[in-house]
RNA sequence: GCCGGGGUGGCGGAACGGUAGACGCGGCGGCCUCAAAAGCCGCUGUCCGCAAGGGCGUGCGGGUUCGAAUCCCGCCCCCGGCACCA
């Protein structure tokens, strides 16, 4: 408190006093009238916290701080900013939280939201009040609902039954996404095998879009990459298998299988067949079918974890059945082994030994036949293969094609087998799709009816939303429906095209589903009878700029772009990129660790702000690192940014109203505006600080008075990340109307950044032996001069030959001798 | 294993191929004070040297260049994404 105190400068009343009056200016707010007209619109985003009963954490606060000098800075810059803030809090969090404490969500959540709220208000950041958005709200999740039943009618939602990854602990399906090394994001419980009927979004569908598109959009790198990584393309070929009788001689079925290396398919000596996949039993031979039966079960009864994550040592069993190879026409075992993934492809594999390491481990433990079919540089058709070969090379023991080079053999083995009727190319994705079902309770009731007679109805728009009742046991149990599924009087209801007795769906959707379209609402939340209102979409998205964290750089970014792109392809909007630009946060840690409870590291903002005040607090988190990159709090560490802001304060408010500039000032603040307005739209935030406190501790040089002309510009630069003081100062300066509105952010002028003399720097072969004051435009024969008569220069200089001298003008002058 | 991003003082971090370490924290010394806090001024990569100055320094090893933290080649380590994905 006593910091408080000192030079005038009182963070808490002027904070106060400036958040009170953005209120009742509404300064940060926008109406109907004024998001319909606004002229050069700019819509400035930061990923809505889930309302967490902890509070806000420094992290949320760091992330939004940034995001909103970003918007404080475009608003400088004479945009329209809209900066909207909500909150995310439906979802297992809340009811896991509630369930913990015995309260209900229902009386959790407006608590928490009203303390993120005031949180929040206090942090200073741009937020529109009037905008704000709740997605427990049945007013927010009747369109949840909508978006549901518009990808229903489009035919992009379908139930079926499914093996879903199930948590235990959590008691509810999972979606791939939330499954971690092949246990639950959540709580870490290995995750298991389940069968249940589950809706699902087609996003598989959109697999090339969404992959094609990230070339269009400005996203940090690894935010694309992770996106491209997760969904997976490759590109190969399918090929037919026949699958043998008893005698050989004739074929009844076929099997599919993918693979990328279609050239190698005259290596195949055997084939896999994932434990679950529906042929097994066409394939398995009577005498081998207790074995077979056997493995399928143990498959069965392992979870993801053993399943995936083990050692890795290849398991199977011969299910006594044969296909033809139809490159070599031979018979080829066929097997199966829990390293063939139903998931993926076509669930079945042709093994080639020689060349995929996996299906060499295999031959080798089964002692299968190896061939090899591609040679190496100094490898001809029978070099042996003590592992399997991956390398370049060309073709061998492959009929007609050897010799060819393995790069440009895919195509052509590919051509030869689409020739013959046994294959053609494919392209897979690791991408599946979105499993939205949750057997939980705190979420939008999915909104559909099943009737006995017509099926899957879908809930008339015109009866949306349909309201998440309250209700006391929520408590999730082992039985894989919803607790919602207990409440007759809620499930019971009659079907919407027949009449007759139906059930209502008891699942409710997935959480990203209610983020995957948040930012569609914001501008249009003034109005109840549209999702979002065409003419302020047409104007406020695509959204600007969202900032958030990289933990959502595959799931909530995905979606929200696969929603986007549904909703264009249906005609609601006229983009189909949800976001412009996107740029992660980096993360903050504590005193050089991870924060935690137990390390006793963890940050709370309230005490913080209370004794700085959320000036020095933004100005500080700010300064830490690269915003990109986050930056480790330490406590002293705020001394820096406090004391400058205090410089600030005390050098405008004793400024020189009538001084004339002095001229080495004057370059400098010239020098910082170009500098700063080069760094801050790039969240270059902590050298932008930076130049900021170098600039003033010029002003202030040799305790100095400052001239008004000097420190005006200081002062607007400042105001991203200390709003509140800058609008005070603004204020003092004799300025009415608030500085982000009134000020227009500083210009600079090259012909003041230059200086008169420069000092370079003289080296001798390359190293550092001197430095020269010479007038900015001497001539290259003074400088050279110059540099020759330094003494310490002329020392290394003496006995030696000169080769060459190099003047990179206004840098430096290097004599290169022998 | 594949794909991204990193590795710079005691610490957080700056550096269009051109004076490495801006800015800040911490530390040391000084001013102010009865004293402390706050503030202000100076010093602060490291080694040798009284100094002038010099040697060494951006994960390691090479290379390109008059000149490399920055570019190239080969490694090591850390963080993140994907991973029995055929």
């Amino acid at each position: 408190m006593a910091n408080q105190e000192r030079d005038g400068y009182q963070p808490s009343s002027i904070e106060e006093k400036w958040q009170r009056l953005w209120e009742e200016r509404g300064t940060n707010a926008f109406t109907v009238d004024e998001l319909r007209s606004a002229e050069r619109p700019f819509y400035n985003l930061m990923m809505f916290p889930y309302p967490s009963a902890e509070g806000l954490h420094v992290g949320n606060i760091y992330a939004f701080t940034g995001a909103d000098v970003h918007g404080r800075y475009q608003r400088l810059l004479g945009r329209q900013v809209f900066e909207p803030i909500g909150f995310d809090a439906f979802g297992i969090h809340s009811e896991n939280f509630a369930l913990k404490q015995g309260t209900h969500p229902m009386d959790l959540i407006p608590s928490n939201v009203r303390n993120f709220t005031r949180q929040l208000r206090r942090t200073g950041g741009m937020f529109d009040w009037t905008h704000t958005v709740d997605t427990t709200d049945p007013s927010y999740y009747k369109w949840t609902q909508w978006i549901f039943l518009k990808l229903f009618e489009a035919g992009l939602a379908e139930r079926k039954e499914a093996p879903v990854n199930w948590c235990p602990s959590c008691m509810t399906v999972l979606a791939n996404e939330q499954v971690v090394g092949g246990e639950c994001e959540r709580c870490g419980t290995p995750v298991e095998q389940r069968r249940i009927a589950q809706w699902f979004f087609k996003i598989t569908k959109y697999a090339q879009r969404l992959l094609d598109n990230l070339e269009t959009i400005d996203w940090s790198e690894t935010t694309k990459k992770a996106q491209s990584n997760w969904i997976g393309r490759s590109q190969g070929a399918q090929l037919h298998f026949p699958i043998l009788d008893v005698t050989g001689a004739n074929t009844t079925g076929q099997v599919e299988v993918y693979t990328t290396r279609p050239d190698t398919v005259f290596g195949a000596t055997y084939m896999v067949l994932s434990p679950e996949h529906p042929l097994v039993d066409t394939v398995t031979r009577p005498e081998q079918a207790a074995a077979v039966s056997e493995y399928r079960d143990q498959a069965q009864k392992k979870d993801l974890v053993a399943r995936q994550k083990a050692d890795r040592t290849k398991t199977g069993v011969f299910t006594g059945g044969y296909c033809r190879n139809p490159a070599t026409g031979r018979a080829i075992p066929v097997w199966i082994a829990d390293y063939v993934l139903m998931e993926y492809g076509t669930g079945a594999i042709m093994a080639v030994p020689g060349h995929d390491e996996r299906d060499f481990e295999f031959a080798e433990t089964f002692d299968l036949p190896i061939v090899r079919v591609v040679a190496g540089p100094d490898e001809d058709a029978d070099t042996p293969l003590a592992e399997a070969y991956v390398g370049p090379g060309r073709l061998v023991n492959s009929g007609p094609f050897d010799g060819t080079d393995v790069t440009e053999s895919v195509r052509a083995v590919t051509a030869w087998a689409a020739d013959q009727g046994w294959g053609e190319a494919r392209v897979q994705y690791r991408l599946h799709d979105w499993c939205i079902s949750r057997q939980r309770y705190w979420g939008p009731p999915i909104p559909i009816v099943h009737c006995p007679k017509c099926g899957a109805v879908p809930v008339p728009e015109d009866q949306l939303p349909v309201v998440l009742p309250r209700v006391e046991d929520f408590k999730p149990d082992d039985s894989g429906v919803s607790p919602m599924a207990r409440v007759a009087e809620w499930y019971e209801t009659s079907c919407p095209s027949c009449g007759g007795d139906a059930r209502r769906e008891t699942d409710v959707s997935d959480t990203f589903l209610d983020s995957s379209w948040y930012f569609l609402r914001y501008p249009s939340t003034d109005f109840d009878d549209r999702p979002f209102d065409p003419e302020i979409t047409k104007s406020w998205l695509p959204v600007d700029t969202y900032i958030g964290g990289n933990e959502h750089a595959v799931l909530h970014l995905m979606y929200a772009r696969f929603i986007t792109m549904v909703l264009k392809d249906l005609g609601y909007i006229d983009f189909e990129e949800p976001f412009t630009k996107f740029r992660a946060h980096g993360l903050i840690i504590a005193e050089g660790a991870k924060m935690s409870k137990s390390k006793g590291n963890v940050i709370v903002p309230d005490p913080i702000i209370e004794e700085y005040g959320a000036d020095t607090f933004r100005t500080y988190l700010m300064f830490l690192g690269p915003f990109e990159e986050g930056g480790d709090y330490r406590a002293e560490g705020i001394q820096g940014p406090h004391g400058f802001l205090h410089r600030l304060w005390d050098t405008v408010v004793s400024a020189d109203p009538d001084a004339t500039p002095d001229a080495d000032v004057e370059r400098k603040v010239h020098q910082t505006i170009k500098q700063v307005t080069e760094q801050i739209p790039e969240l270059g935030y902590n050298t932008s600080i930076a130049a900021l406190m170098e600039c003033l501790n010029t002003v202030r040089s040799g305790g100095r008075t400052a001239a008004r002309a000097e420190i005006e510009p200081l002062v607007v630069m400042v105001a991203p990340f200390a709003p509140h003081m800058a609008e005070e100062l603004w204020e003092r300066l004799g300025h009415e109307g608030g500085i982000f509105d009134g000020a227009n952010w500083p210009s600079f002028d090259e012909a003041k950044l230059v200086e008169d003399t420069v000092t370079l720097a003289v080296q001798v072969n390359g190293k550092l032996r001197g430095s020269i004051d010479v007038a900015k435009d001497a001539a290259e024969a003074d400088v050279i001069a110059a540099a020759r008569a330094d003494e310490n220069v002329a020392r290394h200089l003496e006995g030696t030959t000169e080769r060459r001298v190099i003047h990179v003008n206004g840098r430096l002058v290097n004599f290169v001798v022998q």
